[in-house]
DNA sequence: GATTACTTTAAAACCATTCTAAAGCGATTG
DNA sequence: CAATCGCTTTAGAATGGTTTTAAAGTAATC
């Protein structure tokens, strides 16, 4: 298991004890490729690896991974809440059947002039998001 | 009730029957003045007018009217379907602590250069979401 | 005015997410 | 290594926004 290693030692970093679950779940999740996961989905995922986790457990590692700044929320699709292992800056295309997305690249869209903020608020994060369907 | 005289109108261009519930609906939305609505934030102003509406009937006015073209229906905040009077093309400040929406002036924000989409899809929509909270 | 089709309604169902409180486990200490 | 302490996991119940259901109501048509 030399690649939990690794896992145990970003969980420790962010202040999060290593347990059995948080590694599964850090294993599927920081695998290297990007990928924008639901609870639900990762919950087919453990099964597929042949465990079993609670639904629960899986919704407290996402958020204990989010709160360490080792995930980032994503616009909810579809009343789904989902988290993006990509921490840059960058956009979505929003699958409007599926609910699937996909990052855009950082270089294909730039959003240009930063709209003066209602008195009294600042930005904490901006997203576009570019809804798309399959052509008939 | 001259003014209803109008929300009629548009209801049966809409080809939707001019119910009471309907045009009750219809007078607290197309005011002239735009505004971003839930289900819920109606029920409310339709209790303060007196009146009793089953949220099931405001649910089905709202999806009707986004049907008929009449509303947008903008991303979901803190699980709640946010349907928007505003209809043309623009982009929205998000308070995070009340889930409140307000329209980005569109001349404030333009986005250079379109992504090219992935093989096979179309686009439908765009929108550009910045996250506000109030300044400590 | 009767008929027909569409609407509204209250209540139940739904479903993603969160809460609860009891059992389990990781770390620390001696 | 064993005992302890506090954080975690768990199953199941609770929550809350939304949708469905099936029965009663109402707009339109003839």
């Amino acid at each position: 298991m030399s690649g939990d290693a690794k896992i145990i030692e970003v969980l420790k970093d962010a202040g999060l004890r290593p347990t059995k679950q948080r590694i599964c779940v850090g294993r599927l999740l920081f695998t290297g490729k990007h990928q924008h996961v639901s609870a639900d989905r990762l919950q087919l995922q453990i099964r597929e690896l042949g465990q079993k986790m609670a639904l629960a457990t899986i919704y407290n590692c996402l958020h204990q991974f989010h709160n360490a700044g080792l995930l980032k929320k994503v616009n909810a699709v579809n009343d789904v809440i989902m988290f993006d292992t990509n921490l840059s800056y960058h956009h979505h295309f929003l699958n409007v059947d599926t609910g699937e997305l996909t990052d855009i690249n950082k270089e294909a869209v730039s959003i240009a002039g930063f709209p003066s903020l209602p008195d009294g608020f600042e930005a904490l994060s901006m997203e576009l998001t570019i809804r798309v369907k399959p052509q008939i």
